[in-house]
DNA sequence: TTCATTTAGTTTCATATGTAACTAAATTGG
DNA sequence: CCAATTTAGTTACATATGAAACTAAATGAA
């Protein structure tokens, strides 16, 4: 009979190797470093830039809250990201006919040709990826990371 | 028959919110930004001082490369969160004896006492982030998350 | 109307972070 | 033993980020 030590914690102690929010910080900033460094070296965006194109890559345009809305980003990135990706020619800006502060946001030609070079890349990166899960695994981790995501959304005040 | 859009994107179209890189970003910042946030308030830590807080706690003492072998974090980051903690005094130094350059970093008694202060609330937020999951599920997530790692960490050149 | 409030987005400022340069000690080759 | 190189850790500098203040337009109440 073994005294062998649990590979994670009990109750009682925290091992940060095994620890959630710490695997899931190291595991997101891997994949984002990595994202990052190649956007950044082949088309010259950033994450916020490529995630910004990303959304207005599937709607005809968007004005900057819709932006915040669906990247979870804040207005302040967007704003900044916007700036660049509009100084690149990769967005274009045009006023809002019904509302005169907001401003819709659309992909140029040149941004919808960088885009459409990105989404094959980025494809590519994500089935590098899951490529060690079977199709049923996959589909578990959808469901857990969606399940996790709601364990967060609302009210994370409670504990 | 109906023509439904499917849920999640094919070879084709690239949907953000249903892109693994942005949901691990999404969930990651979003319970980091909790634990942050906590931490910050009722005890003065940072995210980084609080994960070299913890490794050391698993430990008699470290250095400071040990530290970033096991917190993943660059060794200015740490450093720097060595530094504030050893300002607020929960972190003592010691030279060490064989090697001149490396210092021996170990929690004070004041560092101890925070410690065993964070370490259930730790385990507790990450029960509650857990809490949707059955135990089939967690043992699944801790699986597919490592899965996950190990398709990044070595050679994420090849894409 | 007209004044007060809200909303969209930008700018400012203070802090955080990453990269590169640096200091000091250890190691290695001769 | 001594110079050249490597390693541990810190410092400096340039950039990124977040919070709060701000501008301008829209809404709402009187």
């Amino acid at each position: 009979m073994q005294d062998v030590k649990a590979p994670s914690e009990n109750d009682e102690t925290l091992v940060l190797s095994a620890f959630l929010p710490y695997r899931l910080s190291v595991l997101s900033n891997t994949v984002s470093r990595a994202i990052a460094d190649r956007y950044q070296r082949e088309f010259g965006l950033s994450i916020w830039q490529w995630r910004i194109m990303a959304v207005l890559g599937e709607s005809e345009s968007l004005t900057a809250s819709e932006v915040c809305a669906r990247t979870a980003m804040d207005k302040v990135a967007v704003s900044r990201a916007v700036a660049g990706l509009e100084a690149d020619g990769h967005v274009r800006r045009a006023r809002d006919a019904e509302d005169g502060r907001a401003a819709r946001l659309s992909l140029s030609r040149s941004g919808r040709k960088v885009y459409s070079q990105i989404v094959p890349l980025a494809l590519a990166y994500e089935a590098q990826l899951r490529s060690g899960l079977t199709a049923r695994e996959m589909d578990q981790l959808d469901r857990l990371l969606a399940k996790l995501a709601s364990a967060t959304s609302p009210d994370d005040a409670l504990w």
